[in-house]
DNA sequence: ATGGCTCAATCGTGAAAAGCGATGATTTTC
DNA sequence: GAAAATCATCGCTTTTCACGATTGAGCCAT
């Protein structure tokens, strides 16, 4: 022990500072090695070889029933071992959390997901796992990408390395005023020139209207907004008629609303695609998964779209 | 990988989170290994250790040129092991600076020896190691203890579990107003009825008046203080003499003061011993160490005291 | 498509270390 | 002194560590 090198971190491991710790307190190895569950000669080795790690001794031992004592050299290292050993211990309980499902989830949304699918998502996500911190962004370029999120909810595919679930088809019904049509399913054909309002040029709109056309008819678009309510009330002022996703006239009070009719569109037009999307090749946090696992039960759960039949 | 154990922080070691880091920074396991001095299987292995530890993968590999990732639950860990490896290397740090001599020290002293042997104990000490915390004491209760004290200075021995090393002799030496003795040596025996000042009966001052008083001598201690100064002026008033140890008057001005004149005993009081002492059984800093070694040799570099030939 | 490339995983091997049990050496206590 | 308590050490087995060579999976350019 006279040759003292340079002390190296790696030479010193968690188990000699906890063996460290533990002889301090207990002012014996035989004792410290009962704690930890060791043999007495075990403990006597963690401390010779943390010894030669830090170049000197940490304990006098005075021998016989007086317990052993730091030496000046033993508390600088217990000092700091105490710190690491704290920290390990954090370590391994935020793993533990980890795996329990707490932790941060990013999910990347719009519209429709969340007024209809997000709030049962959020709500067991969270009564699961009290501990989680739930992320939700809104922002809808042109282009969605998944970037750092966990989950993308989108209408539609995405371009780029990424996973999808296809949740559920949102087939598109016309919503009008009353006696505009005649109740029942309303052809696509016969909307040529007929007045609508819609939602501006995003997400599924271009082809469900594009689809509209190859249908051979030209409605006419009055008016765009992205606010549900806002084209309701224009429709229920006349204005308009709106093709709108069954998932966004689900929730507002539509087919109770004397002065509105629901029709059905047939031909149906290809309904709007729910997809969840996900980086491709990542593993995902338990969280993750729990998510992924509870939007489609949400998701069939939600009464099914009305038959087409 | 599936069935995920409760972490233990003992499975997990500064190694693996070594390499955790060195993956996560290069992206690769190879350029991990060229770092860390390993080769590519070992570092795997190290990854695969920490996987198994922590019940779960840490990265994820895409294969090919692609760079490795970090999962969640590896962001978690790497997060944890960042800390955990600055504390190691901050225990590092401190093990060598304590190794290079730095740290603490705490000394017990008294009077003659703060006033004579620590200033350029000292000064050497800082010099020598800069970074070095010295503190001094100079409580002096009747039973001097070393306590918590790494070194303590005392003229005399101590009892209790101490090592102790006497750095000199120190003689008496009789002071006295000019014309009160005859230029030489002094006896003892002279001193009879002759008035003195002196030091409070501390530290070695009974033994001494009991060597004076074993002589046959019987002088009238006519005021006592424990400042040397004060002492020296009553002589100079011609209160009395003062029989003071040498190297309490070595720093004041006695041998070039007209007014007093200092006379040898002869034959001569046994000496003051002035002894360091220190907790017997206990492994001393290096500081302590040096700090002993430097006190002998200020202690023989002093003038030595004069002969009594 | 198809080799060539890059990379991590894996296997086998030898060396090192961890841990255990038993034995010694040393000190304190009765 | 004898006894008790305590840590160090030795021999031994099992596990781990690190290496080198190989395999196999995923890219990329031809």
């Amino acid at each position: 022990m006279l040759l003292a090198r340079l002390a190296d971190m790696t030479d010193v491991e968690l188990r000699h500072l906890a063996a460290l710790a533990a002889v301090a307190e207990e002012g014996s190895f035989g004792r410290a090695a009962t704690r930890l569950g060791y043999t007495q000669s075990t403990v006597s080795q963690q401390i010779a070889a943390l010894e030669r790690a830090v170049g000197g001794l940490v304990f006098d031992r005075p021998g016989g029933p007086k317990p052993v004592r730091l030496t000046p050299l033993g508390s600088v290292v217990l000092g700091h071992g105490r710190e690491l050993l704290a920290r390990a211990e954090a370590l391994a309980h935020a793993v533990d959390r980890f795996q329990a499902g707490e932790g941060r989830i990013e999910i990347g949304t719009f519209q429709s997901v969340s007024n209809a699918i997000l709030p049962p998502l959020v709500r067991r996500l969270r009564d699961e796992h009290p501990g989680c911190d739930i992320r939700l962004s809104e922002d809808e370029p042109d282009q969605p990408r998944i970037g750092d999120l966990d989950l993308l909810f989108y209408d539609g595919r995405i371009d780029g390395d990424a996973e999808h679930l296809k949740l559920l088809d949102d087939p598109y019904l016309l919503v009008a005023g009353v006696g505009t049509f005649p109740d029942g399913p309303v052809s696509p054909a016969r909307l040529d020139g007929v007045p609508l309002v819609a939602w501006p040029l995003t997400c599924d709109q271009p082809r469900m209207e594009q689809a509209i056309a190859r249908s051979g008819a030209r409605p006419q678009i009055v008016f765009r907004s992205a606010v549900n309510d806002t084209l309701l009330s224009m429709v229920r002022a006349g204005m308009g008629s709106a093709i709108l996703p069954w998932l966004a006239i689900r929730g507002a009070d539509v087919a109770s609303d004397d002065r509105l009719r629901i029709h059905e569109l047939r031909p149906a037009v290809p309904p709007r695609e729910i997809y969840l999307h996900w980086q491709a090749g990542r593993t995902q946090s338990p969280l993750t998964t729990r998510a992924i696992e509870i939007a489609t039960e949400v998701a069939t759960a939600l009464a099914p779209p009305p038959p087409t039949a």
